[in-house]
DNA sequence: TTAGTTGCAAAAGCTTTGCAGGAGA
DNA sequence: TCTCCTGCAAAGCTTTTGCAACTAA
């Protein structure tokens, strides 16, 4: 854990004016840490993991109150029956995902900027954000299913 | 109801080497009629109104099986917390939600084709599909909000 | 006849809510 | 101090499951 993350998550908290409590700054640092995004109990369980006693309300809560002020995004994965949480971060992501394994592997890049200007143009659409997930088969489980 | 769709939903039970039933076939005329995803509920409020008695858990098992045979696609839509189905017909489709009316617009293109092809060049992925859903302000709700 | 479906009830699992005590500003 | 958060318990909702009765083939 850097000092630096630490600064810039209680910056944040401050910025956004509510209470730096502990159990927001872990939250946000786990989020910050992952590779992809999280299901509210894989966080609850890393917690549990960093000797963190917390509750899963108190999870969705925090999820809740930073998803209203989109500093993350709550995004659901085909196939699965819970909410996934991930940092919007700066750069805008996308992922792959495996129908066998379920391995996530986030994307290079977002094939969309274009496509979302020609609705603003045609449709008169504001478009303030989208969903998008490419799933199929991942160079491992492709090998192993011919 | 043009007989028409009746006998492709014959046909298509049929191939599909499942039993005809009544209900497998309301359930499908319902799906073939509306213009945007449905939830579970909403089928079964739609089925309610034309006096046909099913239970939730039938019209959940028959779009299981539905699913699992890619005759219907199951999407989840940002901000709901509930499945919705919608059947897979010949052409591919995205929509547009809106933020605020939660209007569902379906939209004329699909822009990830190439990106696709791409992803499969490149990563060595499989891709079977994709779950898009672009949202943002309505034209209408846009001139509200103004 | 018999294998596949459905009615019905109950449970499972994720998520939300209420309230009192506790912690940040 | 006072407002905002969290612990904890319980409920809410969608979805799944089990089993007996039923029905299409």
């Amino acid at each position: 854990m850097q000092d630096n993350n630490n600064g810039d998550i209680d910056e944040l908290l401050a910025k956004e004016g509510v209470k730096r409590t502990k159990h927001r700054k872990a939250i946000l640092e786990i989020l910050e840490q992952s590779e992809t995004a999280l299901t509210a109990d894989e966080i609850f369980l890393l917690l549990k993991e960093n000797n963190t006693s917390i509750w899963l309300s108190t999870i969705y809560r925090t999820l809740e109150m930073l998803t209203e002020r989109e500093i993350v995004r709550k995004i659901m994965i085909m196939g699965e029956d819970k909410a996934r949480y991930e940092l919007r971060h700066n750069e805008h992501k996308h992922c792959f995902v495996c129908v066998t394994c379920h391995k996530m592997i986030p994307l290079a890049d977002c094939p969309l900027e274009g496509f979302e200007k020609e609705l603003h143009d045609k449709m008169d659409f504001d478009v303030t954000g989208h969903n998008l997930e490419i799933y199929g088969y991942c160079h491992d489980c492709k090998l192993r299913k011919q």
